[in-house]
DNA sequence: AATTAATGTTTAATAATATTAAACATATAT
DNA sequence: ATATATGTTTAATATTATTAAACATTAATT
């Protein structure tokens, strides 16, 4: 079951997150926005209020982030930054040598999470601006080269429920899924071939941590066009990859075990 | 009218905060501790991993705080952390003058928040650990202090609903509380006799910003008995507390404005 | 300054939701 | 291998959040 007014309050807080909340944001605007009744909104935003994570100025009734939310980052461990530091340069060189836009992902329970990105230089290049990816682990390299690597349990808790169709090429049957990832597991290499967005072809490959379990993964982006008109363009970029993840994952010798957060 | 889920959600992501949450926290220990049945906090904690609040670790079943959490950090303003970093120094100096804990308040609607805050150095010190002064404008030398200057549209919205009675020398009657503010104003200084924390006496001034509005406080506690049993104390403490309280409202005489997020 | 428009707040009836307890499943410990 | 802990799902029920309308306040317009 799901708890409505949770999705509510939550999608609230993330308006504040994409709207240029600094001036504050009005009652009407969120209501307007999200779709809400002004009374509801209202009861809801008091509420929130009440515990701190937003607030209302007394004067012009606009809300505001509380600064109970900046504690959070203090809380939340640094492991992630420190990964993601230590992988920069090595995405840097994937973006260098072939202008494609670069992602690192990695993974919290059942959603993808994307931890660093770069943008392709080319003048027609693919945008990934305000993507969502939460749920597009079958549908993305970066999720697939996590995927194929998983256990079986792991495997289907992330697969659980019906799988979105994102392009006609998404693959949401499981069984051919399954046997993707099998070829995957075995070549090392995923890849996207307009599953998730149209034009955009995308390789990817995992990164392990101390005991063997993908962690993370690399992927670059680049328009289909390019990899059927350029068969040695592809082998540019897998080769590219396929050096940054494996060099990224040297991270995992270099630092103490720090127990196992992510499970797979 | 409040809305009991969102408290309970917002309860919980309070509960990772104040826990040492790094190693994950289960639904038994949620429940536990914040007193919700395991159904309906499971219900409840699916719905916050569902929006990335929360994640559970798919072998340990254990929850951690998401990462969408650390992109508030990013996007609350920094002002306050500006604001909050000029004011340090002056209130180390009210600390190495009198040893008592020193504390930089300001306020979030109608919300007390500490910004900054040092411990005594006394062996026999005020602990200020992990109080909530949240809705103590009425019984701290910090909270009166800004108070005392607001309109009042703004001193009703702030004091509306009844009074908590922290101590027995907490001011519950609204109309002994505007004699008290009135003096405050008239004379400059706060004091807290004991009003939020038996033995313990406080003197706080106000800070104000380019529209000489109350944008913040600067209080010292210190133990009661040293205030009785030594008169020129007191008025040591005061004289500290003040000129460091006009050292950081120079804060808003050195940056441009920046538009009245705090109305008062 | 007075009138209108717009936004925010409160209310009490109603509709919709979250909660419960119990059955079930899984994982851990003995 | 069995028992115990913890986590998950379900469908009935009780509680809660929502609604619409009245009200209040603030801002804009004449």
């Amino acid at each position: 079951m799901s708890v409505k007014s949770i999705f509510k309050t939550l999608d609230t807080l993330d308006y504040f997150l994409k709207s240029d909340s600094t001036k504050g944001v009005s009652l009407k605007e969120i209501c307007d926005r999200l779709g809400f009744k002004k009374s509801a909104a209202h009861h809801m935003l008091s509420s929130i209020c009440d515990k701190g994570y937003l607030y209302q100025d007394l004067k012009s009734k606009k809300y505001f982030l509380g600064s109970k939310l900046k504690k959070f980052s203090e809380v939340i461990d640094l492991n992630a930054r420190e990964f993601t530091n230590y992988a920069e340069p090595f995405l840097k060189k994937i973006n260098d040598a072939t202008g494609e836009a670069v992602h690192l992902a990695s993974f919290e329970g059942t959603k993808l999470i994307t931890l660093s990105m770069l943008e392709s230089t080319h003048p027609v290049r693919v945008d990934h601006g305000f993507l969502n990816k939460d749920n597009a682990f079958h549908a993305t390299a970066s999720g697939k080269a996590m995927l194929a690597f998983m256990t079986e349990p792991s495997q289907k808790k992330i697969l659980k429920g019906k799988l979105e169709k994102f392009t006609n090429r998404t693959i949401i049957n499981n069984e051919l899924l399954s046997i993707e990832l099998k070829k995957i597991n075995k070549n090392g290499f995923a890849t996207d071939d307009e599953e998730f967005q149209p034009g955009v072809f995308c390789v990817g490959y995992p990164i392990f941590d101390e005991q063997q379990k993908p962690f993370a993964s690399v992927s670059c982006s680049s328009p289909k066009f390019k990899i059927i008109n350029d068969k040695k363009y592809l082998e540019k970029i897998k080769s590219s990859v396929k050096f940054s993840a494996i060099e990224i994952g040297k991270y995992f010798k270099k630092t103490k075990k720090k127990g196992d957060k992510h499970a797979a």
